[in-house]
DNA sequence: CTGGATCCTCATCGATACTG
DNA sequence: CAGTATCGATGAGGATCCAG
């Protein structure tokens, strides 16, 4: 008797540790930053400029929620100008492993699904 | 020279498939109703109560968007009362294939997360 | 350069009530 | 049993201005 099933369950009870995933990831810019850092360390303003029409607003909130999860880490460099740089972390990497898959898999499938859209439209 | 790079990066410009998936997935209950799915067919209430406190509401318009989505599939049957059976289409569980790699990461690494949650509120 | 503070808009979601 | 309609609350996200 393996726990399989178990681990392959959706705990409905609180904690639920693929909601705080989704929480944090599904929004809009969080995967976008997460890619970006993916390739290399970069500070605020190139990945303002990488990702391009997220607002400097949206991205101060994405990384600072990032950062928190343990996602990316921040340092600050006391020069002047000021210079931070944005790295991603262990967990962050680690992430990238499971959620690359699922990109995987959306490249893949993205004309089933939109031929599925299309469809019920006519 | 291979296309790995390429695979593996998001593409910045409309539309981005992943973006399609997380904006369909990322939401409260579509993952939680697909999971139940992955089980077995249920009807409307069965899925109502399986998920427990979902509301009907929200039970209906998640319902509707994965079945545009192609995820899962609507069958009615003209019975009195009338019953309606929801199954996971080829295309849902072949999502549920990377998912559940994921969720499976999200498991394994909660406690990392919330350590890191914890450390920033000292 | 790297953000924070403030205000605003809009989509999402929940509650309630109703229908075939 | 299997939904839909309507309304209101809530929060994500954008625009703009200000600060270290």
């Amino acid at each position: 008797m393996t726990n399989d099933l178990e681990d392959n369950m959706i705990d409905f009870e609180q904690p639920c540790p693929i909601r705080d995933v989704l929480d944090r990831i599904g929004d809009q810019w969080s995967l976008l930053v997460l890619k970006a850092l993916e390739i290399q360390t970069l500070r605020f303003n190139s990945l303002h400029r990488e990702i391009g029409d997220i607002s400097r607003q949206m991205l101060s909130r994405t990384l600072k929620k990032l950062e928190n999860d343990g996602y990316i880490s921040r340092t600050i460099y006391a020069e002047v100008p000021p210079r931070v740089e944005y790295t991603l972390t262990d967990l962050g990497g680690s992430f990238l492993k499971p959620m690359n898959i699922l990109i995987q898999w959306a490249n893949d499938n993205h004309e089933a699904i939109c031929l599925a859209r299309k469809n019920l439209s006519q």
